[in-house]
DNA sequence: GTAATTTGTGTAACCGGTTACAGTTACTAA
DNA sequence: TTAGTAACTGTAACCGGTTACACAAATTAC
């Protein structure tokens, strides 16, 4: 590789000139400039990021903290992340923390020391030091801090909205399925439902989870109809354990969604495509992951911006594991 | 952030031999070695690792370039190549290519310049120059090159066993999806199900489509159907595009497997929660991308492998979408 | 015509590590 | 006792950029 005092060497010059003509700073004589011009192409040479990462103490790198891609929700925020990155020449340290803190730790440390100019992270614990001490900025995606910049979804409003259209659609004896209970936004979705069912005196029983991984998936719809056979309405905690739920209501021969109606979380791409089609409460995945990146990218070039805290609504999408009703308006 | 030069001045002693403590090389006393340790405790010191980086002109960085990590194959691969990487203490600059030749330069020209030790791509063009002008080692991943480092599957054999399922369980009328042309693995795919359709003198049809994006895959299931209604077996390009056929074939009325079969292609863990699950070609995905992250480490470390190409076998997984035959054998 | 300013360029220090080399002391062997 | 080696430590150069500073030439102002 070619280094900028080749190029100077070249082009006749002091590598301080070279220097300026690659990052258009400073005076340099439009006949200098060609010169060096012509020497940087014939070398074929590209500034060293990590010599210029380490007097400038800055890169151009972020770190990309998520809990993990194998889960179809994740790799649309991270694509969302990406492409706004990529567009405005940032690129990615990307790492899975399995909603593991020591992972997480190990994750920002290793950031850190590559001197990433601001981190994104899906975390279950936005207050912790490992945060706070941190003196670049970091935005929460998916996940909420009050007093940190975040990008997330009102899962609480979600949570409400899969309640009142499974009671709205004739269901009486729902099953309201916890997500794990270190993962925020589930619990968030599972508080807004208990909420509204609450509210309007409606009988639901639970099923913990511990996890969303596919795997399990299918075991929790198991237990699920081994304990409530009788459910006729299932609010699950995202598209994956609501898909399983779905096969094994299929398996035992129950009718969807004239026996029992699901609901899911998320909107993952393949819901649509199940059959019958899944209804969900749909997060705007891809959007949230380039406004965090949009966010992340003020905070570091501006320092400080206004509107710290972006709160996406989410919404129903009616597909077919609902029954349809008249539309109340 | 301290430094070095922090640690030295706190525990009476050079920056050469805090450098050797941390890095347990040369001669150290123990007493020396006691003091250096709890000043990096005291100061809470991790080294940077752009300086290191600079000097040795090699980081703990490698690159990883996939086609689209929304495609639920690749966050497989790419949770297996972070794994593995994480426990040998590497990690990952991460982008995705859109299979798009442009986008791939870009990238791999940023690793480069952020002194990433090794690289791993699914690239449709392995032997360009992007890649043989690299002077770092090179694992293409999900895709061939004879002559350089590769871990892939057999799409070919994975294509004639599709066929062959298709055949021996009675599909007379069958309809081949042709993967995006530009895109290897599909091609081999579709390669090897026509060979053994043209081998048994089967009647087929070909539906091309030109990519793996859920939207569209709705359209080419409709198209499908919408030229071959009368079809009874569907050789889907991957599960994608068959989660879609699936959808579709349910719309349209016609009982699978009774009427028509389905066969995918990758197994992704959505298959099978489909009702019906969804037979399909499986590959050893993350098992894949575990493999290149070894298989690149080793290239790293040691220069040279014997064993460079790991192709690996991928078999039929027999689920929902096709009907039940005795077992020949 | 001279002072002030703008334009243009080079030298060398700096970022934070690593390591070649040199130098000192402790130990071992003859 | 003395040479030879092993153990230990520090100085300074180096990696490849950026930039403060100095200085010279060309413009502009008056």
């Amino acid at each position: 590789m070619a280094t900028i005092r080749d190029v100077a060497k070249l082009a006749c010059v002091s590598v301080a000139t070279v220097s300026r003509v690659i990052n258009k700073t400073g005076y340099v004589h439009a006949d200098t400039r060609h010169k060096v011009e012509a020497a940087v192409k014939q070398l074929n040479y590209t500034p060293n990021e990590v010599a210029r990462s380490l007097y400038k103490r800055k890169s151009r790198l972020i770190g990309l903290l998520l809990p993990d891609i194998t889960n179809p929700y994740f790799p649309q925020l991270a694509r969302g992340v990406e492409d706004e990155m990529q567009k405005n020449d940032f690129r990615i340290i990307f790492g899975n923390s399995d909603e593991n803190h020591r992972k997480e730790q190990e994750y920002i440390q290793t950031f850190i020391q590559n001197n990433v100019v601001g981190v994104i992270s899906s975390t279950n614990d936005p207050n912790s030091d490992t945060y706070s001490k941190l003196k670049i900025p970091v935005v929460f995606l998916d996940r909420t801090s009050t007093d940190s910049p975040s990008v997330y979804s009102d899962g609480r409003e979600g949570g409400r909205i899969a309640a009142r259209e499974m009671i709205s659609r004739g269901s009486k004896r729902i099953t309201v399925m916890q997500g794990p209970v270190h993962i925020r936004p589930a619990q968030d979705r599972f508080q807004g439902a208990l909420e509204v069912l609450e509210e309007n005196k409606i009988s639901y029983n639970v099923i913990q989870t511990t996890s969303f991984s596919f795997a399990e998936a299918e075991l929790w719809a198991k237990e699920l109809f081994d304990k409530h056979l009788d459910t006729d309405g299932i609010i699950a905690s995202n598209d994956i354990v609501a898909t399983a739920v779905l096969h094994e209501a299929h398996r035992l021969g129950r009718r969807v969604p004239d026996d029992v109606q699901i609901i899911g979380f998320d909107d993952i791409p393949l819901s649509a495509l199940l059959s019958p089609s899944l209804s969900t409460i749909h997060q705007p995945a891809y959007e949230m992951g380039r406004q965090a990146a949009g966010l992340l990218i003020k905070l570091i070039q501006e320092g400080f911006v206004e509107h710290r805290n972006i709160q996406f609504p989410v919404h129903f999408i009616e597909r077919d594991t609902t029954r349809k009703v008249e539309h109340h308006g």
